[in-house]
RNA sequence: CGCGGGGUGGAGCAGCCUGGUAGCUCGUUGGGCUCAUAACCCAAAGGUCGUCGGUUCAAAUCCGGCCCCCGCAACCA
């Protein structure tokens, strides 16, 4: 096989909060694709770093009162940090704050130039003269032009769906400060992507997934437009050269970091960079979420072909990590922390979890913990590591740890574990991990009913030397397999090796023989989850979770808060009214609106409730007072924790609050019609 | 009628391109085993594949309408 001169990146995460479980998602992706590929023993880099200019990245900084040198480095110090934590390290993991990648955002910007594809253009944009500077997007906040619905984003309206520029809305705010914003004009580089078009067209459809080619390709229909590749002072990033007060957009500067951090580890290996970015020959892979398609697939390709480097062999594209059908995303405080998962459980797990749940489309992932704990219970431990755990044991017990021959009955059973390798490493290529688990345990299946069907315990008795084949066929079908899943559970390979006294393998040692070896004394390898650890997540997440406010997000067939006019019984019938009892109110620490109450609904059964009704009842008043309450309402995590029913009250707010209460005689758990 | 992706037994998924008795893992129920981390093995129950209509001898699979969920809509990161 030749040597693949290979780069992997995942995206380069913003540096301006810690890494959540979604970036974990396409760390893990990427590293266990680099994986792949180093123990096949390609040469091949992971690269990565922060993405460290921007507006986001100032204001954070401003607001912590450091520079924002001082800000990014802390960042990037913690996202190292998370990631060493769950097994992932990196060939170079750097920053785009650096002098190194200065020097290359400056030669593209020299290249685009020659090819004659950047112009210089004078914009109406919306100023903030409280900041003293222009406010990009998502700082906005109006009314809509179309349908008149207030506080809407600067971008499109979340009531008619209409989207717009900021510079058309009525009465443009700050988002933050609510300041009225005005307009003023501003000099702007644009980068002509249409110069590119029909390269791009051409280009696209062999280097991404069916699925994001289907929805990039819409932009093909007409001309593609100018994007605006420059911003205003004051902006944490580089200086256009010929243009000063003018920086470089984030946007424009970040992808080329895959470059800046390559040459700079090679500085240090030795290595040439244009071996990975020039050469024809070189190949590139670059994992993002779909969010961030358009960033990857038509301004990056377009600049990358403008100034002389390779283009991505393969965009690859994932989803987003969905908890109880919320978005793992970093606008919305619904993030697993990360820092709570690696406290409790093992790495593995959750890199396990994730492959089995991968493909090389970009469906959303579901991730619960019911799942995740049978998942990796059931297919990783109880089918996998036990098979080596009773193999080892009973080799142990019985034979000193000494391997023999295999048996010779179970040829076929060997074949065909060893046929499946080259299947496995074309699924690993292709990014479908969620085959390759499938694959690994239908193998691993077959290996305990061989084993279960020639009953080893017994025939120990009376035919011991057979018995020693049988564990020994037991311990090289585990280790094959282990060693497929060796990219993606590098520490389980590591310490198998260890067991069998072996290197760490290399994926070509799937073939080799146990004959001869003596096994170290027996350790477990992974231990099941213990519900109890999940649970200890779970609770700091409840009461840590961000301090951002909790978007309710309006479908869109909820238009108005208004109730219709009429409803139908059935409808009324959805809501499960029921009389309950408060066992507990107590104040919430840091919450001035509401009380958190523990009602007793029946039968022994509790509900927590979050209201907000601090402002009319003390605690002592509520004690053990029957309220009306809906049964039914689905569970809502606020930031103290989950609220689980809503209890009904009148009045117009305040003060003037009066909770409906069942007269005398009324059972908690009784249903209201 | 903006665009893309998705909707398959209680849960998570495969199958759809190349129509032909609905498959896997978990969970549940019953049985077995005791080497192994309440792990392993065997068996059973459970779905007419979002919905309506069309094509066909035959549709989860092809075509069209509708409903629901997620994402995107370039000067958001």
């Amino acid at each position: 096989m030749t040597k693949r001169n290979i780069v992997v990146t995942p995206a380069l995460p913003y540096a301006n909060a810690p890494l959540h479980i979604g970036h974990l998602l396409e760390h893990t992706q990427a590293h266990i694709w680099y994986n792949f590929q180093k123990r096949r023993g390609h040469n091949c880099k992971f690269i990565c770093g922060s993405d460290s200019h921007g507006t986001p990245i100032m204001l954070a900084a401003r607001k912590k009162n450091i520079s924002e040198e001082e800000f990014i480095k802390k960042v990037r110090e913690g996202h190292i940090q998370d990631l060493n934590n769950f097994g992932i390290y990196f060939d170079n993991f750097s920053s785009t704050h650096t002098e190194t990648h200065k020097k290359y955002m400056y030669e593209f910007y020299e290249k685009i130039k020659e090819a004659g594809a950047v112009e210089s253009r004078v914009i109406d944009q919306l100023y903030s003269e409280k900041e003293g500077m222009f406010l990009p997007d998502r700082y906005i906040k109006g009314t809509c032009p179309k349908c008149k619905a207030e506080d809407q984003n600067g971008d499109n309206c979340d009531n008619c769906g209409a989207t717009y520029s900021p510079m058309d809305m009525i009465n443009p705010r700050s988002a933050e400060s609510g300041e009225t914003l005005v307009v003023r004009q501003s000099e702007h580089i644009f980068f002509k992507l249409n110069q590119y078009k029909d390269f791009l067209s051409e280009w696209l459809p062999h280097h991404v997934g069916k699925e994001t080619y289907n929805k990039v390709k819409e932009w093909f229909s007409e001309d593609l437009r100018d994007w605006d590749i420059s911003r205003d002072n004051p902006y944490f990033g580089f200086e256009v050269p010929d243009k000063p007060g003018k920086y470089f957009y984030v946007w424009a500067d970040a992808p080329i970091g895959y470059i800046s951090a390559t040459a700079e580890h090679c500085q240090s290996s030795g290595e040439d960079v244009n071996d990975f970015w020039r050469n024809p020959k070189a190949e590139i892979y670059h994992f993002i979420g779909k969010d961030i398609v358009n960033f990857h697939t038509l301004f990056w390709p377009a600049f990358l072909k403008s100034a002389g480097y390779n283009l991505p062999n393969r965009v690859f594209v994932h989803g987003f990590l969905n908890t109880n059908n919320a978005k793992m995303s970093k606008s919305k405080g619904t993030s697993l922390n990360v820092k709570s998962y690696i406290k409790h459980l093992d790495p593995s797990y959750i890199r396990y979890y994730f492959a089995t749940k991968l493909s090389s489309k970009p469906n959303d992932i579901e991730f619960n913990f019911d799942d995740f704990t049978q998942r990796v219970n059931s297919d990783l431990v109880g089918k996998l590591i036990n098979l080596g755990s009773r193999g080892a044991q009973m080799l142990h017990k019985n034979f000193a740890g000494q391997c023999s021959q295999v048996d010779s009955e179970a040829a076929p059973l060997i074949k065909e574990a060893i046929a499946a390798s080259e299947k496995v490493a074309e699924l690993y290529e292709a990014c479908e991990y969620s085959k390759v688990t499938t694959i690994v345990r239908e193998l691993t299946d077959k290996a305990n009913q061989y084993f279960d069907s020639l009953e080893p315990w017994k025939l120990v008795k009376t035919e011991p030397k057979r018995v020693q084949e049988v564990l020994t066929t037991i311990l090289t079908l585990f280790r094959i397999y282990v060693i497929y899943l060796s990219p993606i559970l590098p520490k389980l390979s590591q310490d198998t090796a260890e067991l069998f006294q072996e290197d760490d393998y290399q994926w070509s040692d799937f073939d080799k023989t146990l004959s001869g070896k003596t096994l170290k004394p027996y350790k477990h390898l992974m231990k099941r989850i213990d519900k109890k650890q999940v649970e200890a997540i779970q609770q700091e997440n409840q009461t840590q979770t961000s301090h951002k406010k909790n978007e309710t997000k309006k479908s869109k067939n909820s238009k108005s808060s208004e109730p219709p006019s009429e409803i139908t019984i059935d409808d009324f019938l959805k809501i499960d009214l029921r009389v309950a009892e408060i066992i507990e109110a107590k104040e919430v620490e840091g919450a001035d609106k509401l009380l958190q109450l523990t009602l007793n609904v029946g039968e022994e059964n509790t509900k927590n409730v979050f209201a907000g009704i601090k402002s009319a009842f003390s605690p002592e008043d509520l004690q053990g007072k029957l309220v009306a309450m809906v049964y039914n309402l689905k569970p809502r995590k606020m930031k103290f924790g989950w609220s689980e029913g809503m209890v009904l009250a009148a009045g117009p707010g305040g003060k003037d609050l009066f909770i409906l209460s069942p007269s005398e005689g009324a059972k908690p758990g009784q249903k209201i019609k």
